[in-house]
DNA sequence: TTGTATGCGTTATCAG
DNA sequence: CTGATAACGCATACAA
């Protein structure tokens, strides 16, 4: 039964008009320093805060910053688990010191995505979404473009159209998968297989990328090293076995995630003596650090301030600036798998 | 630039007043049945949703429900990584159904969380918190209580004090502990041990009671086949060494965790013949999938859903009406390892 | 610098 | 069953 402290009883309480407390809160520079301190000190003994509601109706800005969630089970190409739960937590964390709070929604496909952000923007209106998962032709990213919505992509968007340009937020799985390949190197491997999904992910194309980046700088047979397959501990170690009986003289593998490195791992205990093949991951899960898999780690944490900075500034600056993007390096989790 | 539409557009293009078409929206019943159809077919064609702050402002409810989100790294005992995910996932679409969103909030622990619900409470002014990761005397559900703020536990007050009668949701974990020990037992194995956190932490108690159930009924020896140790894949290895140290007859082993049963599954490789100890574990992770681990599955959807319904009731119904429980069983996902 | 008036979109109250 | 009026708390343009 907390009873609600309005900017009125701040008001009575210091000797002021409301609007005096209203400015000493958003334009601080055209109150008297005295009469401002009075103001902040009357606030902070009787606990105001500003109603969200009120200053909505007001301002049109609701502080909501809307995301979706998946499943925990990981059905597609979303990001689930502790890597979506962690880049929540920041994305949490720092949209609280700018003043605002995340929201969730769930949808099932990019259809049904975009309806939720119809029905979400005539109740809630939320100020801005965060997308993940973008793909190909991204329909939503398009979609809010095309009525100057202000919104984030964590994830590139893997097109070239101009329906593209938005702000985005990313990680380099490039670099992360050319730095595994060339730790490697450094270790002496030379035929060095790679075990990631097949072609037109975005995703899956940029960490296959950068091993046969590293391999041809090297100069080293690359061609018949890849095998393309869904995610999953199973076909990781089909690909594995396979790659291995095509090629024997294989002694690393580097898999575009953590899922196929652990199909891969197990598949090479049972064919070779344990530790003769040396593998690395992609993402550092929980399931990585269990089984001691070097892996790639993406800064999540960082890539979610990242997503709240371009919102901010999106969001805050008059007219919304032109595309601006955010890279991020991941870094390379060694243990004792590679 | 989507043009709001408001009520007021609405009642013009209807040809009503704008009461008749909040009536025909929240008062169905006051309005002749053909009218009200018209006016419903009207809002469908411009688009009409009710603008949430508005609706704050006259009626008090935001129509949100505010949850922390704990950091993707395990830290504590709160839950993290695919269990809250898979929650939130779940809790986010059963309150959409009820018209209800989900925001989130960090805290580092009990104390900021409560200056945390103080602050929301005086802007956004959620209508209602779940609380995760509940422990003894949750200062957390005392304060909630004295206010009498509608809240719901995931997790038992795992006290007696009267401070505890608040409605909670959780999952029997005596009960799955209990079915893994059953299902050992009728694979044959007859000294198993127990390997859980130390005393104290109410969630651990309740697993390894559902253990010590089970033994007991067969009259097994119980006192020296059980350890106590923090959570983790190293500690879990340490006390499955120790307990088969010095009890060499052990064949299986009973854990409250996932990273425990890990741990006991990679020990028994370096002690035994690889199989020859059978381990449980619990929440049924992705590792636990990914290494062919048994594991005790709790139903997170339901849990959610059952979270949502608490709540809805206690915030739909006029007074709140006292405190209700759900207790779902969890189920034993029968793998390799057991 | 401070006070006064107005509107944001809804819903509740109360006459018609 | 319908239509006018008030009020929720805040922020802004304006006048003092």
């Amino acid at each position: 039964m907390a009873e609600k402290v309005t900017i009125i009883d701040v008001a009575r309480a210091a000797g002021v008009s409301r609007q005096t407390v209203s400015n000493a809160l958003n334009s601080p520079e055209v109150v008297r320093e005295e009469t401002r301190r009075h103001v902040l000190e009357v606030i902070e003994r009787l606990g105001y805060r500003a109603s969200q509601a009120a200053r909505q109706m007001r301002t049109g800005r609701s502080r909501l910053i809307a995301i979706r969630i998946d499943p925990g089970d990981p059905g597609g190409d979303g990001i689930s688990g502790t890597v979506l739960d962690t880049f929540l937590h920041g994305l949490t964390e720092t949209a609280a010191r700018g003043g605002y709070r995340v929201m969730l929604y769930t949808a099932a496909d990019d259809r049904t995505e975009i309806a939720t952000f119809e029905e979400l923007l005539g109740s809630f209106e939320p100020d801005a979404f965060v997308l993940t998962a973008t793909h190909h032709d991204d329909i939503r990213a398009s979609w809010l473009l095309r009525r100057r919505l202000p919104f984030v992509a964590f994830g590139r968007p893997w097109s070239e159209l101009p329906d593209a340009r938005h702000p985005w937020v990313d990680v380099d799985g490039a670099a992360g998968t050319e730095a595994a390949t060339r730790h490697l190197l450094a270790a002496g491997h030379r035929r060095i297989g790679f075990i990631g999904w097949p072609p037109g992910s975005g995703v899956g194309d940029d960490r296959r990328a950068g091993w046969a980046r590293a391999i041809a700088e090297q100069e080293l047979p690359a061609d018949a090293l890849s095998r393309a397959v869904e995610d999953g501990i199973e076909n990781g170690g089909h690909a594995a076995r396979d790659l291995l009986a095509a090629d024997p003289g294989v002694t690393a593998l580097v898999c575009a995630s953590d899922s196929l490195a652990l199909g891969a791992l197990n598949a090479a205990g049972s064919l070779n003596a344990a530790g003769s093949l040396a593998v690395t991951g992609f993402d550092d899960t929980p399931v990585a650090r269990a089984v001691g898999l070097t892996s790639v780690r993406q800064p999540l944490a960082e890539a979610a301030a990242a997503c709240v900075t371009l919102l901010a500034r999106a969001l805050d600056d008059s007219e919304s600036p032109a595309e601006e993007h955010v890279l991020l390096q991941p870094s390379l989790m060694v243990r004792r798998s590679g």
